[in-house]
DNA sequence: GTGTAGACTCCTGTCGACT
DNA sequence: AAGTCGACAGGAGTCTACA
C-alpha cells in the first residue's frame, strides 16, 4: 500500500505530548491502557502503525477524544 | 488487548457515510485510495481493523480531515 | 456495485532481556 | 524511566473468484 507520508510521526509526537501533559510515565501509561510498554515506545516514536482499536484505548487512556490524537492534520 | 468498543463498525459507517456524499462507488473510491476494493467493503462493515496509515489515505482520498472520520468520539 | 470466502505475505501487538 | 532487540501468534492488507 501507499503510505501517504509521516502520519506515525506526527501521531506519535501527538501522543507523546498528551501523555506527558497528564503526568504518565511510557510504562504507567501503557499499563492503564492494557498495552505493552515498548510498543507504546515504538508509537511515540513512529516505527509503529497502530490500528484504530488501539487509538481507542490510548484516547480513553488519556482521558482525551480521538480527535485529539489527530489533531495535526493531513499533511500534503 | 482490550478492545475498548464498536470503534470499527463507527468508524466503518462513518467512512461510508462521506463516501456515498462524495459520490463514488467502493470500487472507485478504493482505487483512488490505492487500496483493495474488498478491503473497503471489509472496513465500511466494521469487520476490518484499519492502521492510522489506512485511515490517512481514506481521508486524503475523501479530501476531508482525519478528524472528519472519527467525529463520533469515544463512546463508553 | 457490493458482500464473502480462501489463500497468501508482511506487520501488528506481546513478551523477556539487556542497555 | 525509556530505547532496542529477537522471537512469536495472530491479524492487516492484497488478490482471485463467485454469488
Amino acid at each position: 500500500m501507499k503510505t501517504t507520508s509521516g502520519i506515525r510521526s506526527l501521531f506519535g509526537a501527538n501522543l507523546k505530548r498528551l501523555r506527558l501533559q497528564s503526568g504518565l510515565s511510557q510504562e504507567a501509561f501503557a499499563d492503564k491502557c492494557g498495552l505493552d510498554r515498548t510498543y507504546v515506545s515504538g508509537i511515540e516514536r513512529g516505527v509503529r502503525n497502530p490500528t484504530i482499536e488501539v487509538v481507542g484505548v490510548l484516547a480513553k487512556g488519556l482521558g482525551v477524544a480521538i480527535n485529539a490524537l489527530f489533531d495535526f492534520d493531513s499533511p500534503p
